[in-house]
Order: structure tokens, then C-alpha cells, then sequence
DNA sequence: ATGGGGGTTGCCATCATGGGAAGGTCAAGG
DNA sequence: CCTTGACCTTCCCATGATGGCAACCCCCAT
């Protein structure tokens, strides 16, 4: 039986961060020394390096819960965890996509700014009402 | 000079955002009507427009200030703007390799996983203990 | 017994936003 | 004139997952 700051090193999920998910209901209640001490032993220090590996990987506490439920789970099926693996990959994916238009579009406005001491600036213009710098072949109106 | 309500649905800012904005100091406080109503002019609904574009690709409010310094700013040099601009891209292009480690560790870890009834799953393996499902060379020794 | 390095609880802060309560205001219509 | 409903106001609480700090307790070695 070790103290948190042990289980925190071993399983490189901070003592701050046991106590919370303590709190939350993640992991159940450790037991205490005498003196109020949590003390944790082998299998809930596996626990935590699982939850760690799992948030790794992007997965939310919620997700987590569900996770250790079926690490827990003898019966399970590979199914359900592949199922739930599969969703957190598509909801990346999703938010790579919205990441990869945010990025795609601020360079390519930043493209056509010149980016000298001059004012004019095709980010600001876009920022401000127009909504992506038109270009309609070249023969686009100077904005300036 | 319109209320909160028609300055949120023309600039697509929430009057619930656009209360906020004003109270970390954002945006100036709206004049007020004599019953105490915000009012806002049509430059005022631009701005929250120009602020609104800028999160839709993903600044934060600390950079939106400093955007917006520089709309204002009839002297800025657009390099400043590139600079604020090409840094977020920078930003946000971290962000997608992270997430595209995760969503391919998730990915390598599901596509061994045969997703059927039985309880053996090469994802719940690699969250716990080992990192990554050594398989070194089709030799390894079944984990079952 | 004292000092230092643990542990404990609890509260506040983050970041940007939504939700909701309690109450004031305005315009229209009976 | 009064009601109704849609708007506005402020204020407080909640989110997710953590970090930081304060005040206090405990254990071991010197």
C-alpha cells in the first residue's frame, strides 16, 4: 500500500488529478491510513496508468467511465469497446476536419498579405465583412 | 440605434456573448436608452461581426483584442496582422497533429480489434499496461 | 523537539459560454 | 386603463479538467 504521491508517480496521473477523479466518482474511494492517508495498491495504481492512457488518447472522463467499465467487465464484448473506440475516432476526426478549415482559410488570406509596414491587409479585410476575398477570376475590383 | 436582440441576430454574436464581451471590456459599453436598454449603431454590429469571423477561425478572445487593435489602427503594418495570423495558424497545426496522433494510435489499436461477442480486445490491451500492442513479427504470444 | 517533505481539505481561477431566476419595460389590443 | 407577451436588465450557477494556493496535520530522521 502506497500514498498518492507514489500511485502519482507510478502512473504518471498527478495526486491532484487522483483526488479529483476520486471526487467525481471515476475511481472509487481509496482506503485510508490511519492518520487519513490514501493508500493505493497495485491494481488501482493499473487503474490510473489506464485512465492516463485513455485521456491520451483524447478520451473524456465520460468516455472513461464507460471504458473502465468494460476493462472491469469479463462478459464484454469487443464489440462495445471497438464501437466506443470508433466513435471517439470519428468525433477527432470531426474536430481535425474544423481545425484543418479554420487553418485553411487564415492562410489563405495571410497568402495574399503582403505583410510589410503598409496598412493594407487581406486578413483584416476578411475578418471585416467580405466573406473570404472574392477573386473571381483576377479581375476582382482592387479593394483598395 | 437597435437593441441587444437585433444586434445579436445581425451579427450572429449571442446578446448573451455580446453582454460578455462588454464586461471583460471587449467591445466599449453600448449606450444606454433611458429605460437602461443597450444600443447599438451600425458600426458597433460590424465590429461584432468582424469579432464573430474571427472565432469561427478559432482566435481566442486575447488575440480577437489584439485584432481588433489593429482594425482600428489606420497606421498598422500588416506584417503585425500576418504575424498574429501565421502564429495561430502555426497554433492550430499543432492542434491537428495531435489530434491525427490520437485518432491514428485509436485507429491502429481498432483495426485489430474483430468487434465481435467475445471479450478479447486488442484496444482494452493497450490501454492497459502495454503500450501499443508490441506484435513483433506475428511471434507474439497470445495474449489470451 | 524540530525541520522538512509529505499528506489533507477547500476555495478560487481558468476559457467562453449557456441557462435560468427575478424583475423592469415596451407596444398592442381588449 | 390594464393585461399580455416579448423583450430587456442584473446576478448567480454550471460546464471540463485541471492547476494553484492556503491552512493545517502527520511522519520520520536528526
Amino acid at each position: 500500500m502506497i500514498t498518492i504521491g507514489d500511485a502519482a508517480e507510478r502512473s504518471g496521473v498527478s495526486a491532484k488529478r487522483i483526488r479529483h477523479y476520486e471526487s467525481i466518482g471515476l475511481i472509487d474511494a481509496a482506503d485510508r491510513s490511519k492518520a487519513g492517508y490514501r493508500l493505493y495498491d497495485a491494481r488501482q495504481v493499473e487503474e490510473l496508468g489506464f485512465i492516463r492512457r485513455a485521456r491520451d488518447l483524447g478520451f473524456s472522463i465520460e468516455q472513461i467511465e464507460d471504458l473502465l467499465a468494460l476493462w472491469r467487465d469479463r462478459e464484454r464484448s469487443s464489440a462495445d469497446v471497438k464501437r466506443l473506440a470508433l466513435k471517439h475516432v470519428a468525433d477527432l476526426e470531426a474536430r481535425i476536419v474544423e481545425l484543418q478549415a479554420m487553418a485553411g482559410a487564415l492562410k489563405h488570406l495571410a497568402a495574399t498579405c503582403q505583410g510589410d509596414d503598409r496598412p493594407d491587409c487581406p486578413i483584416i479585410q476578411g475578418l471585416a465583412g467580405a466573406p473570404a476575398a472574392p477573386r473571381t477570376g483576377g479581375k476582382a475590383p482592387r479593394t483598395r
